[in-house]
RNA sequence: CGCGGGAUGGAGCAGCCAGGUAGCUCGUCAGGCUCAUAACCUGAAGGUCAGAGGUUCAAAUCCUCUUCCCGCAACCA
């Protein structure tokens, strides 16, 4: 089983480009998992407690229930819009979730995991916050910002983060891929020589914090949020869940080892050092560790000049709105490196689109079906014996066939739609050199046009189930319009030459990606 | 000596971990084609791979130093 998780998007704000960036990454991947024959389960959903929900309902006068459900469901609409399709979503109020991080506290309680600590230090009033030395300005002095600071104690739970990082060290020293990619894993060795000797404290008192899951064996405190949240990834996976509870069944799910899609703010510490220590509290082995896949940020550098150009738009629904999904999903995945930042740049986007969407596979379709409507009333036919250009047509084939399977399997979307686009260019070019319109003026070289005409056919149909992962409508619309629509069914393990049997009748073009373009108001 | 990322033809990037003729997309220029979404194809110009030193038969790639840019302070993927 795969099993893949997102982060919980935090329910304090509207989702932005990057939670769209991370849940249609997730969603490509989790699709091209089922495509190569994989079981699947995608976990994703919302991290709905703590401190900030809670001073943002206050500031809105609602209550924090009723502030989370609002902005969970902006959340949920968007995953809609964009057709990310999850099996398992995640509200951490769920009451499912919340005996699940209890019954995780009192058994931590009881193997001696936890313990009461009295903690005395500056205490900003204003920001509800403890307050360090790094908080301090140049003069040594907390500055305004902090509002009031005073001195107080304070009794807390620790959990015992320092029994588990010798395992920690050694365990990310010895283990390959525990992160993805691997440049990470130095940095967070670092932060873990860093961070040796220090416990986590995972509760707050009900006098500061409120909107929590309350402490099963001490009702004055709440949970942290981050202990909280990250326990999602097991308590939706059906741990210790009640066999009526409609949580999937935890032994299947997690008989692997999960993958963890995070952005990189969140490596250190929450998911590199507290999950990891956490799981392995619990008992979980090394074997059942998750793989964290860390991505890179969409960066807005850019933003300047693409709001001068086309309007300001940043917010993913109102991009989608404006250019369509297909050309959001595609960007997202196609103009950044799995775990490298980008700059979101609106340009490329349409530019992307328009190249390799509208004018080389849309177009490429677009004109091989017209051609054989034209030429041979729609009808497909396998044609004669090849030539050295039909039998390189397959090789090219065969060869971004390989090379998208070797990136995808590595979460490089962007080498393997890279592989796809190869081969389609090799397709355009075939038919330049092969003239279908000059070979229908010959009657005498019919079989040779049906034989062409059969190349580029075939092509889009592999091209139409190696996109689907990326875009599943518009594969779909491409398979539409080959008039053989179980190719949205097939596995990667089924593709080979000849999908389309002879004689098969196609439909009548109609363009799947219509170029994006702008009215320049000048 | 804080940590990490980056510096590759006009723009944006890949290649670096596992050294071996510098690659992709856009843009520019010149042709070609007409089946197609003013789409497609071919060719060309353009880079001493930030700089210096080192290792090597061989360095964009490994090592050392230097310069410049971006994160690491608050919510945030």
């Amino acid at each position: 089983m795969f099993f893949l998780t997102t982060a919980i998007d935090y329910t304090n704000g509207s989702p932005h480009i990057g939670h769209a960036y991370e849940k249609v990454l997730a969603d490509v991947i989790t699709r091209y998992r089922r495509l190569r024959g994989d079981e699947v389960y995608f976990l994703t959903g919302v991290d709905q407690h703590g401190q900030k929900v809670q001073q943002t309902a206050e500031k809105e006068g609602v209550h924090p229930a009723t502030f989370v459900k609002r902005t969970t469901k902006k959340f949920s609409k968007l995953w809609e819009k964009l057709d990310v399709k999850y099996d398992g979503w995640a509200e951490t109020t769920d009451e499912r979730h919340k005996s699940c991080v209890q019954g995780i506290l009192s058994e931590l309680k009881d193997q001696g995991q936890l313990y009461k600590k009295s903690h005395s230090g500056h205490y900003s009033v204003r920001q509800e916050q403890f307050l360090g030395d790094r908080d301090r300005d140049e003069s040594g002095h907390f500055g305004p910002q902090w509002g009031e600071v005073v001195e107080i104690e304070e009794e807390n739970w620790y959990f015992k983060l320092s029994d588990h990082t010798d395992w920690l060290k050694s365990y990310l020293e010895t283990s390959p891929d525990v992160i993805i990619p691997s440049f990470r894993k130095a940095e967070l060795l670092n932060a873990l020589e860093r961070s040796v000797g220090t416990d986590l404290c995972i509760s707050r008192p009900k006098e500061r914090l409120r909107w929590g899951i309350e402490f099963p064996f001490d009702s004055n405190y709440v949970t942290y949020v981050w202990f909280d949240a990250l326990i999602n990834y097991i308590s939706f996976a059906g741990y210790h869940a009640a066999p009526d509870s409609g949580l999937p069944e935890f032994e299947k799910l997690w008989s692997g080892r999960p993958v963890h899609i995070i952005g990189k703010d969140i490596l250190i510490p929450a998911h590199g050092i507290y999950w990891l220590c956490m799981l392995h509290a619990m008992g979980f082995t090394d074997a059942q560790m998750p793989q964290l896949l860390v991505h890179g940020f969409w960066n807005s550098r850019g933003g300047d000049k693409m709001s001068k150009s086309t309007g300001n738009i940043v917010d993913p629904d109102a991009l989608a709105d404006k250019f369509g999904v297909e050309a959001v999903r595609y960007y997202l995945v196609r103009d950044i490196v799995t775990g490298k930042d980008s700059d979101f740049d609106l340009d490329r986007l349409i530019m992307l689109f328009n190249t390799e969407l509208a004018n080389e596979l849309g177009n490429l379709c677009n004109r091989a079906l017209n051609m054989s409507q034209r030429f041979t009333e729609g009808i497909l036919h396998t044609g004669g014996p090849l030539q050295a250009e039909d039998i390189a047509l397959q090789a090219s084939l065969t060869d971004s066939l390989a090379a998208y399977r070797v990136a995808m399997d590595d979460f490089d979307i962007s080498k393997g739609l890279e592989a796809l686009s190869r081969h389609i260019v090799h397709c355009n070019g075939y038919a330049e050199r092969m003239k279908p319109w000059e070979l229908n003026k010959d009657p005498e070289q019919k079989e040779r046009l049906a034989t062409v005409l059969y190349h580029l056919a075939e092509s889009v149909a592999h091209a139409s189930v190696l996109l689907s992962p990326i875009l599943p409508d518009a594969a779909a619309k491409l398979a539409g319009q080959i008039q053989y629509p179980a190719l949205t069914q097939l596995k990667l393990a089924d593709l080979h030459w000849g999908l389309l049997p002879d004689g098969h009748a196609i439909a009548k073009p109609k363009p799947v990606f219509p170029r994006i373009v702008l009215e320049e108001p000048a």
